[in-house]
DNA sequence: AGCTCATGGCGAG
DNA sequence: TCGCCCTGAGCTG
């Protein structure tokens, strides 16, 4: 279940275990035996994340792409790969370890210009150095949707999912259903830059955080880690709860089909 | 054991 | 906007 930060975590991970090596790969499963065939035996060549996709290249000049969607989850090992349990549609073997995939929404064999042209088709990624924020803010200062929606928005913020959504607007006070070109270029740039350091910090830890020291639980005399997705949020599925700034009980509504959480009393305007 | 929900996104209508 | 994909955790019982 990942946001941008947490494959820009897997990529390096599996950057570390099978880059330079050859690699067996096979589809347990079934379902990408064609693909993985044409691989088979080739040494990775790197591995890339942009936003939430994720895409190992083969020395034939040849890309897995792979894209988690809500269920998908990686595992790593050492050693040789037990035999499969359950459908592993995608699976990495070196002389050292192996890594198996499960539940992906995509997992498809591209071509060097497929991988290209995919890549294009990403929006600005605040993790990537080369992500270019003029793209994000063209689109946000012309978009009459939410500012809620447009943070969700692959082609504009790519790797922002629910948590980090709800959790920069809440950084910034911004009303999650103000108008996105409303956004004030200051606002935009502080979003962004914010974007930028937590989710980089997110590749780093591999989970969320985004609660400033002052509002740490230490410093609040609260228990840590209230929510099963392991880090220290202002208001991510904290709703009828309160606010950890100012006490008011955290809101929830459906956007677009995803909920949205936010404080009415902290994010006005 | 069974039910609900989840950090996502696609395609049909 | 809805259904679906398809996995796993956290509940209920």
């Amino acid at each position: 279940m990942p946001e941008g930060n947490v494959v820009h975590h897997l990529a390096r991970k599996l950057s570390r275990t099978f880059s330079r090596r050859a690699v067996h790969v096979d589809s347990p499963q079934g379902r990408f035996t064609e693909g993985a065939a044409r691989v088979d035996g080739q040494v990775v060549r790197r591995v890339e994340a942009h936003g939430k996709h994720l895409f190992i290249g083969f020395a034939s000049g040849q890309w897995v792409h792979v894209h988690l969607g809500l269920y998908g989850k990686w595992r790593f090992g050492k050693g040789a790969a037990p035999d499969p349990v359950g459908l592993i549609r995608l699976r990495l073997q070196s002389d050292e370890s192996y890594a198996e995939l499960r539940g992906p929404t995509k997992c498809e064999l591209l071509t060097a210009d497929e991988k290209r042209a995919a890549v294009r088709r990403i929006g600005p990624d605040p993790i990537r150095t080369d992500a270019d924020p003029e793209v994000a803010w063209r689109r946000v200062s012309r978009s009459s949707a939410p500012i809620a929606a447009v943070l969700m928005d692959q082609s504009t913020f790519a790797g922002v999912g629910n948590i980090y959504r709800a959790e920069v607007l809440f950084r910034h006070r911004i009303d999650p259903f103000r108008e996105a070109r409303g956004v004030s270029r200051p606002e935009f740039d502080e979003l962004w830059s914010d974007l930028v350091i937590l989710m980089t910090a997110g590749t780093k830890r591999g989970r969320i955080d985004t609660v400033r020291d002052e509002h740490l639980p230490e410093a609040m005399g609260r228990a840590p880690r209230e929510d099963r997705h392991g880090g220290e949020v202002y208001v991510y599925r904290r709703d009828g709860r309160p606010c950890h700034v100012c006490g008011t009980e955290v809101r929830i509504a459906e956007l677009q089909g995803r909920k949205l959480y936010w404080c009415p009393s902290c994010q006005t305007g």
